[in-house]
DNA sequence: TACCAAATTAACTATTTGGTTAATATGATT
DNA sequence: AATCATATTAACCAAATAGTTAATTTGGTA
């Protein structure tokens, strides 16, 4: 039972490993045999099948990304902290698993009607509620700083942007950059004082200057 | 020779929604033939393979995201000009095509080293000359308000992101606001006024304030 | 009309791949 | 040591799917 638990994990570790890279329908159960060291009836011995094995790699990666997000904007504190937190919280954790949103991205585009029922939907924690009420919160501060003219819900979901993009994007980024690998992290790496520093200008007082310059 | 041309045409434009939506491995071949409504010797008659087929695709995808940027930011004027133009032509074409960027980071990741040979290394464009060229521009507008503090080719990423990623996050983004197709739409057009609002905010002057407030 | 090349189809083949099974190995317990 | 449940493996099976082929249709041309 001790030596069970170890290749039950290998075989979630490999799997974790190869549906992340290649997704589900190009994932071959051959490949997480291979990468666990294994024969591939166990995979059918722990798992069943490889839906039922890709459904506990997709439920893994939608709590190690969700539940961050719904913790720090419902928190107490400034709006501004509150970004601060998910910048930190995100950028670290996505630069451990540089391939988790582009993972989730790409499996709830396949089957987006599995994804609202069971994570926006049934969720208790109702995410969509706790997202409307910080894009009160973040209008209500740029109001409070003479930049009502920004849209909150705009500026939230750039935030989201700011963050995960990168990593979704990484070939392209590090293509287009010339980047390696290294360089990449620590241009990562110093995204989590660029972006709050941008958000500092943004909501940094105006509040006397009630008019800005007319638009087109 | 003119049904010919139609048929072509027409497993061409059913190929290219297929794998746009599904990606290379989830589509079938029997699925393309079924929605151009054909017989599934002809997608072989004309293309020979999938692999074939799935290659004009994504050249095509390539071909109509790519270009865009690097005549944007190539040609004249002010940086903000340029960004603005950038959001104004990618925010419509992709409404027109909101699968177009998924689908091709997706299959960029897929094989990475294809990528970065065809279109970035062997492109007479050398998209990465043009946007380093770019992002010095944008860094000596920045310096030149006063807002030094911030990085160029981050704050590029940051655009690009802006621009690019509500769309790969469709479904996310809709579940998460809880909006429907209309709304999402309306919500992407307002983005074409926000995204440069945002821009002209933070490069708009600071000049003589040299020294911005110390970090923590 | 007769003919012919190109287009189209139904039926077929070969291969890949998820899943099963029957036989064997392992290791704890009596 | 003997026993027994559990873990593991090699070999196999069945379904799905890319690709082929041989026969048929189509539509223009002599």
């Amino acid at each position: 039972m001790n030596k069970d638990q170890k290749t039950e994990a290998r075989i979630l570790e490999a799997a974790i490993e190869i549906f992340q890279q290649k997704g589900f329908a190009a994932t071959r159960m051959q490949d997480i045999a291979d990468r666990a060291s294994i024969n591939k009836a166990m995979l059918h011995y722990y798992f069943r099948s490889k839906q039922k094995l890709f459904d506990r790699v997709f439920q893994y990666a939608i709590q190690q990304f969700f539940p961050g997000i719904v913790a720090i904007i419902s928190g107490n504190g400034s709006a501004e902290a509150k970004i601060r937190q998910l910048v930190e919280f995100y950028l670290d954790m996505l630069q451990k698993n540089p391939r988790l949103p582009g993972f989730i991205i790409h499996e709830i585009q396949q089957n987006e009607e599995h994804f609202l029922e069971t994570v926006v939907r049934k969720n208790p924690f109702q995410p969509a509620r706790i997202i409307t009420r910080f894009v009160e919160e973040l209008q209500a501060e740029l109001n409070l700083q003479g930049v009502s003219e920004l849209d909150a819900r705009q500026l939230f979901v750039s935030l989201i942007a700011m963050i995960v993009f990168p990593f979704v994007a990484r070939p392209m980024v590090m293509g287009l950059f010339e980047l390696d690998s290294e360089a990449f992290e620590k241009m990562m790496s110093a995204r989590k004082t660029f972006i709050p520093l941008l958000f500092a200008r943004l909501l940094q007082g105006q509040a006397e200057n009630k008019d800005a310059e007319g638009g087109e």
